[in-house]
RNA sequence: CGGAGUGUAGCUCAGUUGGCUAGAGCAUCUGGUUUGGGACCAGAGGGUCGAAGGUUCAAGUCCUUUCACUCCGACCA
């Protein structure tokens, strides 16, 4: 991509109506725009960066027997009736609008009622189990007060896996695979290290969920964490109780700030019962589906990976997410060395690089660099007449600042 | 939803006890000089002062209502 053709500009200062880094870096190397509280477009580099990371929750979904799927987010009141969740007072967070003819439909906040309607239309036998569908999907939530930039939103997209399961084993055999999923998840994004398991409260079938908790300052949860046994316990159901049951010590323990970038689920019988999803066991029985959720919201950990990769002059982007791999930087002078840093950007793309190619007239060096550095792509390639004079590009990491020369000759 | 704060150019802001044609920096456009860390000179375009109503000879400024945004708290199945 030619920088100079890119429709969306760098801002020098921090936008007013926001206080969190992230919304501040995202907005001002202008990966997103805000619409209002809570409501944010991704603009062509910021939906790069989320189009790489729903490719890599799609993977290990995949890779865990995970089928796609794209629900509506048009929601028929008649199944939320059924599990009582379609009234306000239960379900406080609800957008709802209306057909013409003044019917009411909500817009989903999430998809258990209708993934299982669906399933009822295949399931039929314990042939048909185990069963495990995904999607990535725009969730919307009446949130009093969004905040946190792009971590709380009204309107944002949510990878919402279900599973529905025979037995209580068969559940639990996909539960643990799913935690190993998404620690994978969190390691190839870049939150590997700082991610923890944690155990939260779990609701009517299940003593604990967990959720997948990455510390930072930014985050809206306390939790206390064990960094050597990679585990931790939210707030809400830390307790004598659980330290033993855990076999966790009190004294092992930091209460630290972090930002929840996902959360599985047991459901039991919970949706599966009022919805009447069953099937046929091997003796002609009729049982309900177990089931469990499984999310994670790519916005969001969009914007916990800027949380936690930043410095004071931008972001900082893990190589497998990064909008481009390459920042081209063009400080050519003549036309000739313009025509020969042409032939770089070629030759680069030509060997399957993704290259975002700085080659913007009549600016600074320094004001190339401050945009590169803001925008976060993890390698700059400085060509200038110095480098030219000796057939060769500057190549120099953003993490770390360190530089090498390479010949031209080399590229690969 | 309770508390606090802020709304003036695309962005960040100034605008005195109400006073004449509403300003600056950044960004944009033109010309020139520059070119390895957000350069400089000269000129130009760009405004329902968040909105509605009111007081006044006169309102960005005062009053009423309202909307939006940020932060703290509550909430987050």
């Amino acid at each position: 991509m030619r920088q100079s053709e890119l429709f969306t500009k760098t801002l020098k200062e921090i936008p007013k109506d926001e206080k969190s880094k992230n919304a501040e870096l995202l907005i001002r190397a202008g990966f997103i725009y805000k619409e209002m509280a809570g409501v944010y477009s991704y603009l062509p580099l910021g939906l790069r960066v989320l189009n790489k990371i729903n490719n890599i929750i799609s993977e290990e979904m995949n890779a865990i027997g995970g089928q796609e799927i794209f629900m509506t987010c048009l929601q028929n009141p008649e199944i939320w009736q059924k599990t009582e969740r379609w009234s306000d007072e239960i379900v406080d967070n609800w957008f709802k609008t209306r057909l013409k003819n003044d019917i009411e439909l909500g817009l989903g906040f999430t998809h258990e009622e209708a993934v299982t309607s669906i399933m009822k239309n295949h399931v039929k036998s314990y042939k048909d189990l185990p069963c495990y569908v995904y999607q990535i999907q725009t969730k919307f939530r009446n949130e009093l007060r969004p905040k946190s930039g792009i971590m709380r939103c009204r309107e944002f997209l949510m990878k919402d896996l279900y599973s529905f399961s025979r037995t209580q084993d068969e559940h639990n055999n996909f539960y643990e695979k799913s935690k190993e999923a998404y620690m994978k998840i969190f390691t190839r994004l870049g939150l590997g290290e700082k991610t923890y398991l944690t155990f939260a409260s779990g609701g009517v079938f299940s003593k604990y969920s967990h959720e997948f908790q990455t510390l930072s300052d930014a985050g809206e949860d306390l939790i206390y964490v064990d960094k050597n046994k990679k585990i931790a316990i939210n707030k809400e159901v830390y307790s004598e109780e659980i330290l033993t049951e855990l076999g966790l010590e009190k004294n092992n323990l930091i209460e630290e700030k972090a930002i929840e970038v996902g959360n599985i689920f047991s459901l039991g019988k919970k949706y599966s019962e009022p919805l009447g999803l069953k099937y046929l066991d091997e003796e002609g029985k009729q049982q309900s589906v177990i089931m469990g959720s499984y999310g994670i919201g790519p916005g969001r950990v969009m914007g916990a990976i800027v949380e936690v990769n930043c410095d004071d002059k931008g972001m900082i982007w893990p190589k497998e997410i990064a909008p481009y791999q390459i920042h081209l930087i063009s400080l050519a002078k003549t036309i000739e060395e313009k025509e020969r840093t042409e032939e770089i950007y070629q030759k680069l793309l030509s060997l399957g690089q993704e290259v975002l190619f700085d080659d913007r007239e009549n600016l600074s060096a320094g004001q190339k660099f401050a945009d590169s550095d803001l925008i976060g792509i993890p390698l700059k390639y400085i060509v200038s007449t110095k480098t030219l004079a000796e057939e060769s590009i500057e190549i120099k990491e953003r993490k770390t600042g360190e530089t090498k020369i390479i010949k031209i000759a080399d590229l690969k």
